[in-house]
RNA sequence: GCCCGGAUGGCGGAAUCGGCAGACGCGGAGGCCUCAAAAGCCUUUACUCGAAAGGGUGUGUGGGUUCAAGUCCCACUCCGGGCACCA
């Protein structure tokens, strides 16, 4: 489509002006209010696509807006560049992946330079650089030291494809890796942990002060997984001395117990497994313990082949009874103390488990009257229950809990799902764990002078399933830092969620050396007011980086800092083509670039705000080109207004242009609320009526005033500035050049008398249905809108029987009830 | 299975506190301008009966509360997302 102006000139000139005149940079000691606005620092995969535009549009509407109320806004970027895209598409090309994404990062932020995003550069971070490195090493030897870095063997989550181990989190439900998809299989590994779970109380906890979406909150209340219980012990029939401990969150159920049920991997399983069932109980282990979690939680209906009878029996403390132990695989090694007592029931897994295996159920909790399930969990009486017969669950709870503590070495507890984050990779970019293994010393840490050890370009990363740098001798072997003895150095390298964890802080304060960031001037900036991003992110990095934080303030590293990183989340919808996300590993991008050459980067912004709620999804269709092209329509006929083409402009002010100024501030009120609640749609849609209104009234023939039309033509580009910043700034320029320019203008404030209606349109209903519309004032009483629409011949042609009632809404609504 | 979120014209969506359903835009139809086209501008556009005036219907389905329901309550259908042996 032709524009009425030349819009690649006119972007580059102001990009060009942003980044040179350093336009959005802040300083740590500005005296203005503060807001640190942030988008999810991107991988850099390569050239933005639309989900990127959608994301750093709302970022940088945010950063003008604010900018234009006064505040001092603090926006940054960066890139997380490291990662296996990188690394696997190197292997591919036979090139090393620093090459591969110091390219991709270019190419990035053109696409965001060009969209017209702008950040103080100055501040720019990126994960693989080796300054960068050398701090994300610092925190992990100062966690190493505080006791929240730790090495363990444990059963890990390896995925095939990746070639690595991953994170509990990084595992879908579904068992598969969320990166790749493979099958992730279980290795017993050894392995670096962050002891996350330390703060799971305060992780949990702290989400209710958060303005984030609801969504996004119970995700992480869900992950963590608090439960309260009592622990305690199950003695051995065999032996009464021993015994067999276990969790439970009901004790109140506790005469119920008609059997216990350890995991596979329960230590005591060998011990107590007898002679006659020893092999059952073996080929159900090694079934239950080769097989990938999903493959042993998944086998539905199956029951049959997944638990067996050990040969031994425990009592029940409550009733002195004896009841089997067995082992099944529905039992995680893991949680609690990876046995439990079983109640059939009043619980579906022990319920189902003893129908299949014939069992007895014994019902301790009165299941109400028709009640036609099998495991009834819900609340009532107790029964069959000695002395907690007749108490409901919450009492019985209690008393339950005190006679286990007494009788039973009982202990009250609480456990989480939450588990300790896995942060060893075995790949190679990524950040090396800055540690040395000696044969006297054991582990040592790198010495901080040494940081950052970065790895060698020369390493050979085929996937044989060790590390790749592992296999480079050069960078393997080193000697003690302590005492100078040949020794390894650790080959593995940090999970990338450790670089995001904390980038934020570094951004806040990049001028620093020696630290990871001087805490005083973080201070300033933390929490971060408006963080914005994906809602893919909603557990991994959002949790992580809030355990990083806190971690940090405790350890000294960050103290007087904030608590929690991110007061506000926003997380906009993805961009969906054909139903599925747009991504670069679906290869269904739709690239910028060929928008910012035709619509322009304010007629793609544009479209972006326009085209739904923030918060939604956007699907990409046939229709898509006529929106876009429609919001470049709209900022052709905003250019062509503001230059007065065509209009009919006079000194004189008359009622009509009275009411294009209450129009004009009636939309400042408008704009400025759809601004506050993030409703960018009506916001655009707002303006858009604006323009039509405009458009009418100064090409009307007898004239407009022409200072009304300055002050709608100044304002409506001030409102327009967060959107299409291009435009609005040029055309401000053109119009208003011995001022400051268009972002420097404050955010226009409507004037309240502008805002007083003196008439409004106030409908007539007749039984519910509207039967006429009258003009009236504004400020008229119940009586009067009565009369008037009583008085209205086409309500009273409408009554058709006697009125009953007349239910008067003044000014908006009367409505009129007959018998 | 459990927990959230959603369903409004041909399409994206609006309606912020229970008070004019469909703002704004896309698409469609008609017109102006033009030798013609593009661009631009104007009119129109929920469905339906009607020549018109005007009437009827209408916010996933079925009930309910209310003078009044897209909005509140109950039951359900479908779609999207999360969690799913965590004892």
């Amino acid at each position: 489509m032709a524009r009425p102006f030349d819009v690649k000139a006119v972007e580059a000139k102001w990009q060009a002006r942003w980044r040179d005149e350093g336009t959005y940079n802040v300083d740590n000691d500005d005296r203005r209010d503060r807001y640190y606005v942030l988008c999810m620092y991107p991988y850099p995969s390569g050239a933005a696509h639309q989900g990127h535009v959608r994301n750093y549009t709302f970022g940088d509407l945010v950063v003008r807006y604010k900018t234009m109320r006064g505040y001092a806004v603090l926006s940054p970027i960066g890139f997380d560049s490291f990662g296996l895209p990188a690394e696997n598409a190197a292997i591919k090309a036979g090139s090393h992946p620093r090459l591969f994404t110091d390219a991709r990062i270019r190419e990035l932020t053109s696409s965001l330079v060009r969209l017209g995003a702008v950040y103080d550069w100055r501040r720019e971070v990126q994960s693989h650089d080796p300054q960068y490195m050398k701090y994300s090493q610092m925190i992990f030897l100062a966690f190493l030291e505080a006791g929240l870095a730790y090495r363990a063997t444990a059963p890990v989550n390896w995925c095939p494809g990746c070639a690595t181990v991953l994170a509990n989190e990084q595992v879908l439900a579904d068992g598969t890796c969320e990166r790749s998809g493979d099958l992730v299989q279980r290795r017993e590994l050894e392995q670096w942990f962050f002891r996350i779970t330390q703060y799971a109380e305060e992780l949990l906890k702290d989400v209710d002060e958060l303005e984030w979406p609801e969504r996004v909150k119970t995700m992480q209340r869900n992950w963590i997984g608090r439960s309260e219980g009592v622990e305690f012990d199950l003695a051995l029939a065999s032996d009464p001395s021993r015994a067999l401990r276990v969790f439970t969150t009901r004790p109140d159920t506790g005469f119920g117990v008609t059997y216990a049920v350890l995991a596979p991997e329960h230590p005591l399983l060998g011990e107590l497994t007898t002679p006659e069932h020893a092999e059952e109980v073996a080929s159900l282990v090694e079934r239950a313990l080769s097989a990938s979690e999903v493959e042993r939680t998944s086998s539905e209906g199956g029951l049959a082949k997944r638990g067996a009878f050990t040969g031994s029996y425990v009592l029940n403390p409550f009733n002195g009874r004896s009841v089997p132990v067995y082992v099944a695989d529905y039992v995680l090694g893991s949680y609690g103390t990876g046995a439990v007592m079983a109640v059939p029931a009043e619980d579906e897994r022990d319920y189902d488990f003893a129908r299949t295996y014939d069992l007895p159920i014994v019902r301790t909790v009165q299941a109400p009257d028709g009640f036609d399930g099998g495991a009834y969990t819900g609340d009532g009486p107790h029964v069959n229950s000695g002395f907690l017969d007749g108490l409901d669950v919450v009492a019985a709870k209690a008393a339950a809990a005190d006679f286990l503590v007494e009788r039973a070495g009982g202990l009250r507890k609480v456990n989480y799902r939450l588990r300790d984050w896995l942060v060893s990779r075995q790949r190679f970019w990524g950040c090396p764990i800055p540690v040395v293994y000696c044969p006297t010393d054991g582990i040592v840490p790198v010495p901080l002078e040494q940081l950052p050890v970065v790895a060698p370009d020369d390493v050979s990363m085929d996937q044989t399933g060790q590390s790749p740098l592992a296999t480079h001798a050069g960078f393997l072997h080193t000697s003690c830092p302590r005492c100078g003895a040949p020794a390894r150095r650790e080959t593995d390298t940090m999970d990338t969620f450790t670089d995001s964890s904390w980038y934020f802080l570094r951004m806040a304060d990049p001028f620093s050396s020696g630290v990871p960031f001087d805490p005083t001037q973080v201070a300033k900036w933390m929490p971060v007011d408006q963080y914005i991003g994906g809602i893919e992110h909603a557990i991994l990095h959002l949790l992580y980086a809030r355990f990083y934080v806190k971690a940090l303030v405790d350890i000294g590293l960050a103290s007087g800092v904030a608590r929690e990183p991110f007061a506000r989340l926003f997380t906009q919808g993805m961009i969906r083509l054909h139903g599925t996300k747009m991504s670069k590993s679906k290869g269904n991008l739709i690239a910028p670039e060929p928008y910012f050459d035709t619509v322009g980067a304010d007629g793609l912004r544009l479209f972006h705000l326009f085209v739904g709620p923030p918060a939604d999804d956007v699907d990409w269709t046939d229709q898509t080109e006529g929106v876009i092209e429609g919001c470049a329509r709209f900022l052709d006929r905003v250019w062509r207004l503001c230059s007065e083409n065509g209009l009919h402009l006079v000194e004189r002010e008359g009622p009509a242009d009275y009411a294009m100024r209450q129009e004009l501030h009636r939309t400042i009120a408008k704009v400025t609320d759809s601004m506050e609640r993030w409703s960018y749609n009506t916001a655009v849609a707002a303006l858009m009526e604006l323009l039509n209104a405009v458009s009418k009234w100064a090409r009307d023939p007898q004239g407009a005033s022409r200072v009304v039309f300055d002050e709608v033509r100044r304002t409506m580009l001030c409102l327009l500035a967060p959107m299409a910043p291009h435009m609005s700034a040029e055309l401000f320029e053109v119009h208003y050049p011995s001022e400051p320019g268009v972002h420097a203008q404050s955010w226009p404030r409507p004037d309240p008398a502008l805002l007083v209606r003196e008439s409004v349109t106030m409908v007539v209903q007749v039984n519910g249905k509207v039967r006429a519309r009258l003009e009236v004032l504004a400020d008229i009483t119940q009586e009067q809108a009565r009369e008037a629409a009583l008085g209205e011949e086409r309500v009273r042609a409408a009554l058709g029987a006697p009125v009953t009632r007349v239910v008067v809404v003044p000014p908006r609504l009367v409505n009129v009830i007959t018998g």
